[in-house]
RNA sequence: GCUCCGAUGGUGUAGUCCGGCCAAGCAUAUCGGCCUUUCGAGCCGACGACCCGGGUCCGAAUCCCGGUCGGAGCACCA
């Protein structure tokens, strides 16, 4: 080691550099990919969303090929109808390029003929079974009185059925797979059933809708994905849908079920959120306290940090815990150099500087770089100033203190008298502060709660990301309000 | 209960397929130092992990067996 690093010592410092995470490559790529993102439009895209959107999107740029955006809408009771564009404005936020749009609800006739082509081959049956019977008989493993029913009657009753025909039952059609498997999850699955409701898209032209196992699988096929990458939830889903493929002669996907990611802190439930949108609780989908990407956004984070983040989480198939303090280290990469400083004194308490001069405060827009310019301030003597109530609490009887960018001033009891304005010598504990012409501002934080205090006059016309010193980021949204980012 | 999956520091990961270069790398967090008129950034340092028990082997984070713990799913949501 010690012979190499003198004989190469170039080589060995580039080892030392940072490298670049790279996600693993995936199996079985012959050529191009075809992948694809596959929301339900219950509502808009959020933080949990992100990960499948970035991974799918981030192979579909290494290897080439097509990513399929196919919102699946196949449950009308379950349509938030802003959904469909919201989705599509969160990808392009992201920066995900789709190549396609799929509407699931557009395909009906396709999975119609799918369903006629399985059932004529004896694969598919028509079930009228009160629905604990025919769990009842799956757990059991016994076939249900309507299993062995011909195809061409099963033909006509699904014919019916799709046909709008008033009936007393309401039938499904089940897929074959086999009674005896032993995960009773995979037996005998239902892939259509009755949902009396007005689609957003389709209106009442159909009745006879497909869950989520048949449609994925038959687009799956009928669309070319050649890999397939979801969570671990969908581990049985995947083989249920095998039947499909393998009785209709179809090539598999590749599949890939990453681990499930316990995101803390946030409402993610899409019900909780719609619930508490319509009960007024939250403003909107928008709202801080919910991680929807719009809200996300909203506060300040970065399209790249989602990105970033879920590169360097890799393909794996452990569970994890979402971590905050990663994801805002990552974003605050992002921001930072843009971000100009100010000052904000959130529950301020005046204090009056006894003995003190005029004086031009004068602060860097940004830490050392002088080429950003500066916030001045003139102040009269003997000024009115304002402090945060934290650091008056933690500056102790007779303690010198530095007011960032001003002099020095001493504390006595609830008296301050200016102590100089020498910046070197003895370490002190340097404070920001803000004068008589600052101006009511409010900081709105993700856990809902805001806070009030005065903000120096400079920034008022602000309008975007900063820094407000010692205090956090914020993304400033008017004269008088911010939402909070992160520290 | 049943089926399947997983297990590296506080957190997220690299390494595990093809055992040795891993007395385990990186990031984040925390602590300390430098710098600095920020709590940020940068630089330096500290802290801290291969779930447990057997086995195979000259050699195991890596292979095998058993256990423990955690997770997902369990049917007319996606």
């Amino acid at each position: 080691m010690e012979i190499a690093r003198e004989l190469y010592p170039e080589i060995l410092q580039e080892e030392h550099r940072e490298k670049e995470k790279r996600l693993a490559d995936l199996k079985n790529v012959h050529g191009k990919v075809v992948m694809r993102l596959a929301p339900s439009p219950s509502g808009p895209l959020h933080l949990g969303h992100t990960r499948m959107c970035i991974l799918n999107d981030e192979y579909v740029k290494r290897y080439g090929g097509e990513l399929i955006l196919r919102i699946e809408d196949t449950n009308p009771n379950n349509i938030l109808p802003e959904a469909y564009e919201m989705i599509k404005e969160d990808c392009r936020w992201l920066g995900v390029n789709y190549t396609q749009l799929i509407i699931q609800s557009e395909r009906m006739e396709i999975y119609y003929q799918r369903a006629r082509d399985l059932i004529s081959q004896g694969y598919a049956y028509m079930c009228t079974c009160r629905v604990e019977d025919f769990k009842r008989d799956l757990m059991n493993s016994t076939a249900c009185p309507h299993r062995n029913t011909t195809p061409e009657e099963n033909i006509r009753l699904f014919d019916l059925t799709a046909g709008n025909e008033p009936m007393e039952q309401h039938p499904v059609l089940v897929i074959k797979t086999d009674l005896h498997h032993p995960n009773p999850a995979i037996r005998d699955w239902i892939a259509f059933r009755i949902i009396e409701g007005t689609h957003p898209h389709t209106g009442n032209k159909y009745r006879f809708y497909p869950l989520m196992n048949f449609s994925v699988a038959v687009d799956d096929h009928e669309l070319g994905l050649t890999h397939v990458i979801r969570g671990t939830d969908h581990i049985n889903n995947t083989e249920r849908q095998k039947y499909i493929f393998k009785y209709l002669g179809w090539t598999l996907p590749e599949y890939f079920h990453y681990g499930m990611i316990r995101i803390e802190d946030t409402v993610l439930k899409k019900t909780l959120m719609k619930k508490g949108i319509t009960s007024g609780e939250f403003t909107g989908w928008d709202d801080v306290r919910l991680s929807t990407i719009m809200s996300l956004a909203k506060r300040g984070y970065q399209p790249e940090t989602f990105r970033k983040y879920w590169i360097d989480s890799g393909l794996n198939e452990t569970n994890a815990d979402f971590s905050w303090d990663i994801f805002n280290s990552i974003n605050r990469q992002f921001i930072d150099k843009s971000a100009d400083r100010y000052f904000f004194v959130s529950s301020p308490v005046e204090i009056k500087i006894n003995g003190a001069p005029n004086a031009t405060a004068k602060l860097n827009l940004y830490p050392n770089e002088d080429s950003r310019g500066f916030r001045k301030y003139d102040l009269e003597n003997d000024p009115v100033l304002y402090i945060q109530e934290s650091d008056l609490k933690d500056i102790a009887d007779g303690e010198v203190f530095r007011l960032k960018g001003l002099y020095n001033v001493q504390r006595n009891g609830d008296s301050f008298t200016y102590a100089g304005s020498e910046v070197h010598g003895e370490k002190k504990r340097i404070i920001h502060w803000v004068g008589e012409h600052s101006s009511k501002f409010t900081v709105l934080k993700p856990d809902g709660t805001e806070d009030h205090g005065l903000l120096e006059s400079e920034a008022v016309d602000k309008i975007g990301i900063i820094q407000l010193e010692r205090y956090s980021f914020v993304n400033k949204v008017s004269e008088s309000r911010a939402l909070f980012l992160h520290r």
